[in-house]
DNA sequence: AATGAATGAGCATTCATTCAT
DNA sequence: TATGAATGAATGCTCATTCAT
């Protein structure tokens, strides 16, 4: 594939991505995506061979280039490994609403491919965050619960925190800073709520 | 309006209902719906001026009908009220898949009427959970921190459980029973994963 | 279905008719053929399911309504049989050209439908044609050769006339009045070209 | 014009002369018709100057390059002169049924082109074969009718078995020899069919 | 000599909506 | 109250064709 023809096809995605993020699968029309690209319809064919088969590139290649939020390097501490996730999952996905829009339509709109790629894009979410809960709880430095219950509801957590800032546009959450979000969110999930003097 | 007028109303935003959760806004059509009612397309518009009226009558309505997860009585300790909330609120909405769905995809399309519906209904979700936890803080009960902030993170937790059973069809959070849910998310979110010991 | 609803389902069959004989299937667009009925596109769509489904109609009709060109009578002769068997073929399609030439493409578009039509209508056509010369064989009348090779040699002599009657528009075989041709197809046909002398 | 200019012409001749045969003129794209080829759309274009000109080229080619169906030696009787026409005029065109199918669907068509096509055909195809009667007239052999009409009923049973064999794919018709044909054909319309004792 | 890239016009089909009855 | 009949506008997609390279 020559340079040229790589890139209409990414430029189509990127477009598409943005437009699928506003109006979902549906209210996307290959009319406003050829707008958008700067390209007649006819082009959009040349490339794809259906509106669908764009969106499953785009779903698939962000399955490719999904950035891990997981910490790269052994931190010393949980409390400062949970932080660095909950940054970097923030980070990654604050800048790229749209992608938190397309995997949500995903889940909603359901059909056969959709839900696969949801069912792949959680495995590969949670491969490598049940592995970490499940070295704690081996070194007994957390609790012994199930660690894909822990994980998953550590996750509720952040996904929580981005819809409230990315799709409910929640004032407040939006404005905290990330590092004091995390500090917080940390330290719930390890210390609760409760007052210790209690 | 006739009792037999309202009952008809009544049947299309039933109607509605599953069918926009099923395939969004967009992706119900009119023949769809009329089909489902059981009536003609034009009968649709004899009680409704458009298919976006349909829709808001829906939202409207479920605004007004929704039901309060927090629960009625004063519980003895906090704990059995988390519990109860979590208890109460998975139970509503697990029978009532539709309603997480249209929410989600009111979110997500984000037109004037869908923000509006949105912002009232986290109004209404938040305001008693916010001051529920307002009082324990005062009470000294629970750690010092903004009451919104923990009453959200909180309600994240449900939130994201919720999800898991309804829409991302997790199977393990499908088939934990309720009340062991309950436990976890209410133990979890007052005493965090920490062993004790350490 | 009410006599309005059966009316417009004919019209728009009525125009197919005329519209694939000029132009064929693919020739033919929803918008002609709208045109030609005097009503929008759309319409067309709610008494057919398709373009196809126009077309399948259109042939099934014609399927039932074939009309056979068979004497009805028992005739005395052989010969005056043939004759009639000519002057009735080609008289019937002569005035419904478009029958003959949808016919045509159908035996030459060959999908799937079309080539089942034209089978049932060669049965149609010969099953009855067939029992003739059956008949006047074992009644030692005629040559003792296969009686359906007899049969479409017959009919060869026919159908090769309507088309240079109808689609090759043979100025000579166009002027021809039927009686005369009848007669020359049959006795050539019962006795052959040969002079008698020799 | 070079010899692999003719040559890259003559294949897309060859290649369009299947396509429209399978699909008639509308029904064949030139995406498919590259395809075939092994070229792209575009250099189609710079062999010809649209769709409508690599038809009327294929028929132009084919209408100086048809084969005569006649004897080229004097044959002593009729009998024989006819059975080797028919013999002749399947064998050549059952090896190209495309060649039937495109004529006939220039017939159908009808545009000013085809029927200039067909018309001159018809001329190629009957000049001799009228002749051949005008002669076999004169000389007192056969009886005294029009010749043209004698030829064309002659053809008629010709065309029909070839119809039978390439299009309507008749099963009888196939499978016979072509001698066995020609015999019969031949014997039919010189002597008839009916029983010499009648 | 060949084609990659592009497209305006058109295709069959569906949509939400209207209106006379 | 209900609907059969109708449609303008749009939908996803394909067509034959052009042109710079």
């Amino acid at each position: 594939m020559t340079p040229t023809r790589t890139n209409r096809k990414q430029q189509i995605i990127r477009a598409a991505k943005e437009l699928f993020a506003k109006h979902g699968f549906k209210g996307t029309t290959t009319k406003m995506l050829a707008a958008k690209v700067g390209v007649s319809e006819a082009t959009l064919y040349k490339y794809f061979t259906s509106k669908e088969d764009i969106y499953y590139a785009l779903l698939e290649e962000k399955l490719q280039n999904i950035e891990s939020y997981l910490p790269t390097s052994q931190k010393t501490s949980i409390r400062k490994t949970l932080e660095e996730i909950v940054v970097n999952f923030l980070e990654k996905n604050t800048d790229d609403v749209s992608f938190t829009k397309i995997c949500l339509f995903a889940a909603l709109e359901q059909n056969a491919y959709s839900k696969n790629f949801v069912q792949k894009l959680r495995k590969k979410l949670f491969t490598h965050l049940d592995k970490l809960f499940e070295n704690w709880i081996s070194e007994k430095k957390i609790k012994e619960l199930e660690p894909d219950l822990l994980a998953k509801l550590f996750f509720g957590l952040l996904f929580y925190t981005l819809l409230l800032r990315t799709i409910f546009h929640d004032e407040k959450f939006s404005q905290y800073n990330l590092q004091y979000l995390a500090q917080h969110i940390a330290d719930i999930f390890l210390t609760g709520v409760l007052n210790e003097t209690t």
